[in-house]
DNA sequence: CTAATCTTGTGAAGTATTTCACAAGACGCG
DNA sequence: CGCGTCTTGTGAAATACTTCACAAGATTAG
């Protein structure tokens, strides 16, 4: 089996929120005409897509909603709950744990760190902001799946060298710097300048 | 000559970025094979994304860090200001707001509405949070370039259309929803849960 | 000036992704 | 049941993107 394509993960990404958008209005089936208009695409697209899974539509009539809802949710891996540390309490920092979109879909915030005094033991919507020094025993206990890396530049490569040993194995990096870490550690860089590029 | 490719554009984004290190550590000249090495990338694959556009390096040499970052602030289009007005002022918009990376890039905050009177009227970074209604009547003469949405999903369509009607030609899209508009206005999705997956 | 060494620019080859096009399954209706 | 209509699944064609590989320009050292 091949990898699977990034382009296409964005799109399964999309066809999901479509499709619990239908479920909302209690459709029971869809059509990959319909998924393709609402994402911008062509139904060849979407039906490609799809069936690098395998098949689970019915020729005349569709896509079960509620079944293929569920499969993109396994593909996707958000059958189950990631767990998620923030590492930066500055603005973006702020925006992101208090943003709902993440437990929607299933990633639950369990920690905020900064190093900065005046913000260590502030509490932001329930969490209290940890000191950086505790990142490498908290994760050794708690195992977090991901972390998100929101400080300044300067000291972004420092920090995610410190994530890294402490044994998180993904890195969402909103700082703009390229990291050099190992190979093993997935890295996906988030840069909001680029976007108005 | 044929379109720019979003993958080449990225690429050409992190190569400023680089360029930018490099002009600051008072270097003259850069090689593909060092600008590649920063971008996790080949050598081969930065002179063909340089070379679509001409060609400005010198053989034996590499090139000249000023003039290439200078060419690339040009196909970048970063070598004016774009001003940009941002349509929400939840978390996401204020984070936005006071995002100093969009400065540095030259892209200059010029307004921010919100349709809640709580908000309308406060002060941000210098900003005072301006009342949705006056966006028709406020872009007709100042005429910003980009709006940011950064609304709830559920009014997100709606206010896109206003902002297109009012004649901003360009949307970078917060909200988790895709929204339907005329072809003309580019718009560009942001998902930061989608990141994640 | 010549030789050795770098490094670009670019066809050609190799991969990957998207679109086309159509056979065949599924349903509804008379 | 038979027919018309809808829609999937999928090879094949088309397009796009990346990597290879090498001729040729530029520089440095002797």
């Amino acid at each position: 089996m091949k990898r699977i394509a990034d382009s296409t993960v964005r799109r399964l990404s999309l066809y999901l929120r479509f499709l619990e958008e239908a479920e909302a209005r209690g459709s029971a089936t869809i059509s990959s005409e319909e998924l393709a208009k609402k994402g911008a695409t062509t139904s060849a697209q979407v039906r490609k897509d799809l069936s690098f899974f395998g098949s689970f539509g019915k020729r005349g009539l569709g896509y079960s909603v509620p079944e293929l809802a569920a499969r993109l949710r396994q593909i996707l891996g958000l059958e189950r709950s990631w767990s998620v540390v923030i590492v930066g309490a500055g603005k973006i920092g702020s925006a992101l744990a208090q943003y709902r979109g993440f437990r929607q879909r299933g990633f639950s915030v369990i920690a905020v760190y900064d190093s900065d005094p005046a913000k260590v033991g502030s509490e932001w919507d329930g969490l209290v902001v940890r000191d950086i020094a505790t990142l490498e025993a908290d994760a050794a206990h708690e195992r977090p799946d991901i972390a998100v890396l929101a400080t300044p530049g300067e000291v972004a490569q420092g920090v995610a060298e410190r994530i890294a040993k402490a044994g998180i194995p993904a890195i969402l990096n909103f700082a703009p710097v390229q990291l050099q870490l190992r190979a093993d550690i997935a890295v996906k860089n988030v840069n909001m300048a680029l976007e108005l590029e």
